[in-house]
DNA sequence: ATCGACATAATTGTATACAATAATGTGCGT
DNA sequence: ACGCACATTATTGTATACAATTATGTCGAT
């Protein structure tokens, strides 16, 4: 779980790029994202760059304005109930599936995966942190052998990242893992209802620890910010 | 659900008419789509015929091979399966949302539909019918007022459409809408649970038409073709 | 005749040029 | 001073030019 730097950037090394950053919260709903900056950014003409963005906007991470430029996106409250709704209805049927085939070598790497989140999170890197915590469940998809499904959900944990930069409830303490623990020992019994079940409460413990009351998104930060 | 023609062309319609085009089997798998063949099609530039394309690629709908250019997908027995075991997660729970929330309106809707498949049929007009039949699901996604999962699902019924070009069994029967119409009676009745299981067993009805026994596509035309 | 090397053509990949649109700034009139 | 029209600037949208790559065709050697 690297990071990205190819010797040469295409639109898509640049997208994935892109990607990672809003998912850590480097790059947080609303920034703008100017073609010349981000060409100069990476060494690469407009046209690439485009074409990262279209891909970026394809998988709503991203909302194209037509004539205005780029914005890293701001999902609404609907939204973001529509994506854990999403998330719910794949997610854990998903992990069933994984629970009941999982190797031991696809466990093992699910381990480490936990403690690399654990590390990053104890080291401060709550960005990193975060962007690790998505992988897990993108690990179980690819575990469940369900590349579309996988590709869903590596959508939606995304957005996800977007939906908790502008939700997220309490500040100071972050995602505990404890979830994800109880998740691999289901896994390690081969116990696919528990798995279910677990993955069924870990979403809707996430989507408890959002405000979602109606605060429209859109006047952000000028006309909310300032209050008027 | 008339036809696309707006005044100008942007690589959004291109791709809403290519997908259509797709969907309605005018545009077979493999199907190869060169840049300036269909730049001078719809009277515009590369530029956005590209950008037609990848947006497409990004729906599976199209593969991009690198200096090779676009073609129409040819989703693998594999990924057929993927595609119906995600229909099967997202749908049925949907239709039962649906089913709780439908108004008349909708339900209105939803039965001219239904005449608009039967008629098409009736004209022998089949692409056309397999177009609307995939419409219905996308209107129920509509009706559970689920955008999200709607555009899963929209993306995975023009998939669908493919891997029924390419593995469907009795060529000359057709998708009978018998099953849409017991879930329309479902929804009339504001009958969740029934509905789920009506939809739970159509999407199963469609695999068991398949014929997915392990013939692998890549060589489809040549290699397969000619038995060597 | 068949095979392979080379040349030619066709097609895609990327960068750039130009047009269109929106944002910003200036100055005039009231 | 304030508001509005107009000019200027910046940024995006589209087309085109050029480079890179792949496909095709030709010719000669065996």
């Amino acid at each position: 779980m690297t990071s990205i730097d190819p010797r040469i950037w295409t639109s898509e090394t640049v997208a994935a790029d892109l990607e990672r950053a809003i998912h850590e919260h480097r790059l947080p709903p609303g920034t703008k994202l100017g073609e010349d900056e981000l060409g100069e950014a990476y060494g690469i003409s407009r046209t690439l760059v485009r074409a990262a963005l279209q891909a970026l906007s394809h998988r709503r991470l991203v909302e194209l304005k037509r004539n205005r430029g780029a914005y890293v996106a701001q999902p609404t409250v609907q939204e973001a109930r529509e994506v854990f709704e999403a998330r719910s209805l794949l997610e854990p049927r998903t992990a069933r599936s994984a629970a009941e085939r999982i190797t031991e070598e696809s466990l093992a790497t699910l381990r480490n995966h936990i403690a690399d989140e654990h590390d990053a999170l104890h080291a401060g890197e709550t960005g990193r942190a975060l962007f690790l915590s998505g992988q897990f469940h993108i690990q179980i998809a690819r575990i469940a052998d369900q590349k579309t499904i996988e590709d869903f959900i590596s959508e939606l944990i995304s957005r996800s990242s977007l939906i908790i930069a502008l939700y997220w409830r309490r500040r100071a303490a972050m995602c505990e893992s404890q979830a994800h623990h109880a998740l691999i020992d289901a896994f390690a019994r081969r116990d696919g209802p528990l798995a279910e079940d677990l993955m069924k409460s870990h979403l809707l413990d996430l989507v408890a620890s959002l405000d979602l009351r109606h605060v429209v998104a859109p006047p952000q930060s000028l006309r909310e910010a300032l209050g008027r």
